[in-house]
DNA sequence: GCTTGACCTAGAGTACACTCTAGGTTGTAT
DNA sequence: ATACAACCTAGAGTGTACTCTAGGTCAAGC
């Protein structure tokens, strides 16, 4: 069972990101280079995508590319960037969890509004 | 106490948007036509700042420009679009609750991360 | 009367994150 | 041998949401 390799297609279906997306965050540094077969085509180990799916959360979490790069620059720089990680982990979470509350309070305004609605003519469904 | 008008910068001040932004979302019909004093200046009443308050909100929950104006040009036209505008409201509640399971989600995958560098070099902080 | 500052409109420019096109190579199936 | 499908690179194009510039009006202060 030597280290199996994934194709480009493969992995996009595994992420849901697409192929060109999943190029140009190679490109950009928000995934480390992919190593190549011999014929030039990507060769992605589990590794990879795990860091991949790793990259997609923290986007999700709204970490712009910038900064997404910078952390992975500092882990291929090896352990003694751990600190400087860690910082950027902590600091993120922070930030989202500011946005989760901002969340939270937005949410409570618009079922507010949508109380409003309701009450006007009586129907709705609640819940999604 | 006639209605008192508020000028554009005295908004932005208010609402944390920008003079070029309030215009733009004018523009772009997610605030209703704003009236004009004599010189042509904007003369925004309480009324206005509520709703383009109301409109940061459903920015800030991460709905496009394009649904906040189907959302006001209802508004605009009365009453009988309240069951629209409540689908309209209903439907983006659904969208924030999944984002924020979403980002709570995320958010455990990166506290996990920080728990592990923190044990790697024994500090952090914990708290934003 | 002239400068200054806040406002106006129309339209150009920017930032970000993709997304696609063009042109080319490689490996498998017919 | 040839068609085709999936891959490659480099670079152009797109969509969204602002953000700024240019050129002009207007009221208040010196």
């Amino acid at each position: 069972m030597a280290a199996e390799t994934l194709k480009i297609q493969q992995v996009a279906e595994k992420t849901g990101l697409s192929i060109y997306t999943l190029r140009y965050y190679e490109l950009e540094g928000l995934v480390a280079p992919v190593p190549r077969e011999k014929n030039g085509h990507r060769a992605y180990s589990e590794d990879d995508i795990y860091s991949i799916i790793f990259v997609t959360k923290l986007r999700a979490a709204g970490m712009p590319i910038a900064d997404i790069r910078r952390y992975v620059e500092l882990a291929r720089q090896g352990e003694s960037t751990a600190g400087e990680r860690l910082q950027i982990l902590e600091e993120h979470k922070c930030a989202v969890e500011q946005q989760l509350a901002e969340l939270t309070q937005h949410l409570e305004v618009i079922t507010f509004k949508i109380d409003y609605y309701r009450n006007l003519n009586g129907k709705g469904h609640d819940g999604c």
